[in-house]
DNA sequence: CTGTTAGCGCTTTCAT
DNA sequence: ATGAAAGCGCTAACAG
């Protein structure tokens, strides 16, 4: 393991200089390296030795670009912003399944913003990844047509996509937003107050979409004063509860449609001291909801299970797997902690 | 925007699909692709319009290949795990400095296994990265030696390197902790429990050693009973401080020394009912730390800043820059929010 | 079993 | 201002 002089320059050593170094045409070092068998226990042991002492590595550019299959075994990852927890847990279990494959990741973040997705799933697809994996950020994806068309598999998670015939694997985010506000009208609240994400996203549509359904089927009136959205901080959502609870004739339960925005929710409450009084239900688990007080009653996703389950449909398009497009529900789970079991003041 | 058909099969179109359309010579077409100039503008028009027919993106591996710097424009960020909120913070980092350059990011987490270290930074090396940036996972770099040789720039973050010449940028574990645990004993606590990550991991062991220093700086006696290391989980820190407080003699404050085990103390008090009978001081910040009850004081890193001082020293030393290596220094603050200032009982 | 030749898509160098 | 030729490091298709 010392640190060898190389015979040539800063230069990466290339098959040439192995087959030189151990006597043998350069094909020959293509062979051993590619495991192809057919070469005799002698030189194959002779061009161990001099790659070994050369540390030679093989150029994956200049292999995939002979190849005639033109797989790179990469992948692009583009998600909204690793640093939410939700996206990172997608992430990680992108990667273990990329890995077991050995395939490696790009990854990127998007912020929610059309032009970096179509920049960088252009970048990525200069760079031949064999497949993409998606959130959508804008309501339009017909620009990866040709993407598409040139055999870059795509699988959009989190959100379906618009307008390109491809797989997608989301929550049960209507049907979850449902349920969490029928929880709340189960325990007698009547003034239910919807706080949603930037209605250009999909996943907050359909739950607000979920929530309208949960009041009709509970036969309970829409307020629209109660009904705010295109809130996407824990910040803004923070002075909407503020205001909300300040009206005269306030809610009694909240429902939160995104991680941050129950963060915003549980430090306005907090700071009124409405924690016990308020009831909060919010959409997408977070750490820790079990230790606060009270203990925050969620409609989890399960990130892990959508990250993998995307993976999976995104290999088995690159494997060949031509099914019409399919869109994947990945079911989402209340869960009671006490928030959400608050009855109405 | 309409989905035309290509006349070329599935496959991307190459300089020379482009060139034959627009009648030209495939090297005008390069000469247009990359904005060299020296090209009249009726054939630019066309070489263009050309372009935008057929969509034509040039195949980067090709580019790389032949050109003469042998620039990828990417780079490789290996992490702990992303799935930890530390990691994703450092990578979104990376991220913003990476893309602002037109540089892709491939990322890999290692969980602390050498083997993956090894793999992955082969791969990545393989695929031609520019720059490897490592939060190492074993005791020994010696094997990125070769990496390095053959121009492959490497700076490390969160822990520095083993037997390898490289930058790194690291938080200031040791004063950070000392800190923290003078803290403690300031508000008059003489038995402080330290509960740290394994001893295989650098940051665990300076933080120790801050525990140490600000224990001796302190006058207290270190007691072995009180001290646990190897803890990585959540899960077995709950059951250490457990076992801590359920001793004859237990501890009046406890140091933990990772973010995972700060969230297990906190489960442990809250469980035996004594999160406002013992003190607590975590090192690293946690999403809700300041929600809790007590609010959690907390040793604060800041990942954003490692990661965006990691990305400059890397791009530094991809354009050129050979000053002997250094390993830079991020502050980390004490942030006060209630367990840290609870006196003995 | 081993080696030769061609050429992936592009940039470089050199000619016109 | 334009183009032809060479060749990056490798694999594919054929020889021997």
């Amino acid at each position: 393991m010392s640190l060898r002089e190389s015979p040539i320059g800063g230069r990466r050593p290339t098959m040439r200089d192995v087959a030189a170094r151990a006597q043998v045409s350069f094909k020959t070092v293509s062979r051993v390296v590619n495991d192809e068998g057919g070469v005799s226990p002698l030189l194959e042991r002779r061009v161990r030795k001099a790659i070994e002492e050369l540390d030679f590595r093989p150029n994956v550019g200049a292999r995939i670009l002979r190849r005639s299959d033109r797989r790179t075994a990469s992948i692009g990852l583009l998600l909204e912003d690793v640093a939410n927890p939700f996206s990172a847990a997608v992430q990680r279990a992108v990667e273990n399944e990329a890995d077991q494959r050995g395939v490696v990741v790009y990854s990127a973040s998007l912020d929610e913003d059309p032009a970096r997705e179509r920049a960088l799933a252009k970048a990525f697809g200069a760079r031949g990844v064999d497949g993409l994996l998606l959130v959508p950020a804008g309501g339009d994806q017909s620009h990866l047509a040709a993407e598409l068309r040139a055999g870059t598999a795509i699988v959009c998670l989190d959100r379906e996509a618009s307008n390109l015939p491809v797989d997608s694997v989301v929550a049960t985010n209507e049907i979850g937003a449902a349920e969490g506000v029928r929880h709340l009208a189960a325990a007698g609240h009547r003034r239910i107050a919807f706080i949603g994400d930037r209605r250009t996203v999909a996943t907050a549509r359909q739950r607000h979409a979920g929530y309208l359904e949960a009041l009709r089927g509970c036969g309970l009136p829409l307020d629209p004063a109660l009904v705010v959205q295109d809130v996407r901080d824990t910040a803004t959502a923070d002075g909407v509860v503020t205001a909300l609870l300040g009206h005269p004739d306030p809610p009694t339960a909240l429902f939160t449609a995104q991680n941050l925005v129950t963060v915003g929710a549980v430090r306005a409450l907090r700071r009124m001291g409405l924690e016990h009084a308020v009831a909060l239900v919010g959409f997408d688990d977070f750490l820790l909801a079990d230790l606060l007080s009270p203990a925050v009653t969620v409609v989890a996703q399960d990130p892990a299970a959508i990250g993998r389950t995307a993976a999976g449909l995104l290999f088995a398009r690159i494997d060949g797997d031509t099914v019409p497009p399919r869109c994947r529900l990945v079911p989402t789970t209340l869960i009671r902690r006490g928030s959400g079991e608050i009855p109405p003041s």
